[in-house]
DNA sequence: CGACACTTTGAAGACGATCAACGCCGGTGG
DNA sequence: CCACCGGCGTTGATCGTCTTCAAAGTGTCG
């Protein structure tokens, strides 16, 4: 099972530095190998280091003191796992657990690493943007709870996962289990199972682990509602959900 | 109804700076009054300030497409308003309305100058301070609508507000009306209504608008769900919801 | 006093969680 | 090679919770 090095050279983080000050900030990295299953990092340990992955994926998983779990998010090549906690000053351990979802390899820097190239007004500034963003997705995730239905939710999860891994509308093989995606839109995957065949008054096809948007529900033609009828901006359709509006089934 | 000039050199932004310098910039800030029920931006309108409350409370809402209203938050006397939007270097229009819940005042920046003092690597690193426990807060919140019923996510969010205005925990009064407060909750009014009742089991007692925690419910004798029985942080104890657990009514 | 916004209460309905059972598949061990 | 097992996914039935619609109560302000 070959793994693809992600290129770091293009990781967001160091944008606008010089390719020779992108390298030695990035040799520092320790290449690590996590099989799937086993944990980077448990709850409550203390915050030591920052995480590049380059191939795999890596959940973030809490469970909560009544019994439940849920998947805060699910961190895929290229993405970083650390930043917030590192950044906060406050707190010195994790909140969640992270564990490999398959087999996953990750660059390691240790928490003062970060801390220092923070100082790099360029990156702090790679650095603000990328959390505002988050803090958008946040956002969002937040209101969709409140005015969305089970249905619409995961529409908008299916669009925004097509997109984040670049897979073709048309049909694509979903590239976690079912349990997972019910996790990580805290859902029971009962529930799951059953929606996703109210899926297809959307125009959204599944069989088996497929899945398949039709024309009406493919991204390029969704008007994105928080730009409502303003302007259609492709950054924003291609990450935003919400694109799904509720139907008199 | 004379308002509290809100002292800016406590603005965690500019934390660390030497006092010279945070009177040349906030200098720059111009003092604006709204009344109750007027905006400081529409929804749609383009990001051009950066505003910091000095009095009052604004709420950022949003309406939907759909028809449904949420109150992403709201904002009050020292928080900021506009950072993330400004840093995002993505969309430049406001994803939501501001409109003041009372009469308020803010200081309001051009937005360049949030862009320009971020370059100082001090203030930089405030901002992804409060950026990254923001983001914490987000993801508590996320957590939260998964796994608690409205009981526990309304009984966590009126400690919460015990904390933040440094009311009594003994007896306070509600600084918003009950709307307000369902909508920030993303709940029904009806439901809050019904929901208020149910948290006497709890030990947090309601008349009117007055709230009062009893000695079972007081936040310093919560144990921090999050830190788990790992150690009690006090500043997690004061922030964060989750300190409630199911009861088998 | 009356208009109006806010809050509360009641009854019906929609939705997701829960519990239980079954089918499917890959792996293990005899 | 087959039987067994465990993880995963589906399906059905039931239950609790929140929303929705409707109506009545409460308060404030002109």
């Amino acid at each position: 099972m070959p793994y693809t090095t992600y290129s770091l050279d293009k990781l967001p983080l160091l944008a606008g530095l010089k390719d020779e000050e992108k390298k030695a900030l990035i040799s520092s990295g320790i290449e690590r190998h996590y099989p799937k299953g086993s944990y980077l990092f448990h709850c409550g340990e203390p915050v030591t280091h920052f995480y590049v992955v380059c191939s795999g994926a890596m959940q973030l998983v809490r469970g909560t003191t009544d019994g439940k779990e849920v998947t805060q998010d699910i961190v895929i090549q290229g993405k970083t796992i650390g930043k917030t906690e590192i950044l906060q000053q406050v707190h010195k351990i994790h909140m969640v657990s992270a564990l490999a979802v398959e087999d996953s390899v990750v660059l390691e820097f240790p928490a003062a690493w970060l801390k220092s190239i923070a100082q790099n007004p360029t990156v702090a500034l790679n650095i603000l943007s990328s959390l505002s963003q988050y803090i958008h997705m946040m956002e969002l995730e937040v209101e969709h709870k409140s005015t969305m239905d089970t249905a619409q939710q995961l529409g908008c999860f299916l669009q925004r996962l097509c997109v984040l891994h670049n897979f073709d509308p048309k049909g694509f093989t979903l590239p976690y289990s079912k349990s997972l995606i019910a996790s990580r839109l805290g859902i029971e995957p009962e529930t799951f199972s059953r929606t996703l065949k109210k899926l297809k008054s959307y125009g959204i096809g599944i069989k088996g682990n497929t899945i398949s948007f039709a024309d009406s529900a493919l991204i390029e033609q969704s008007v994105c509602s928080h730009c409502s009828s303003l302007e259609t901006c492709s950054t924003h359709k291609a990450v935003v959900t919400g694109l799904l509006h509720k139907k008199s089934s």
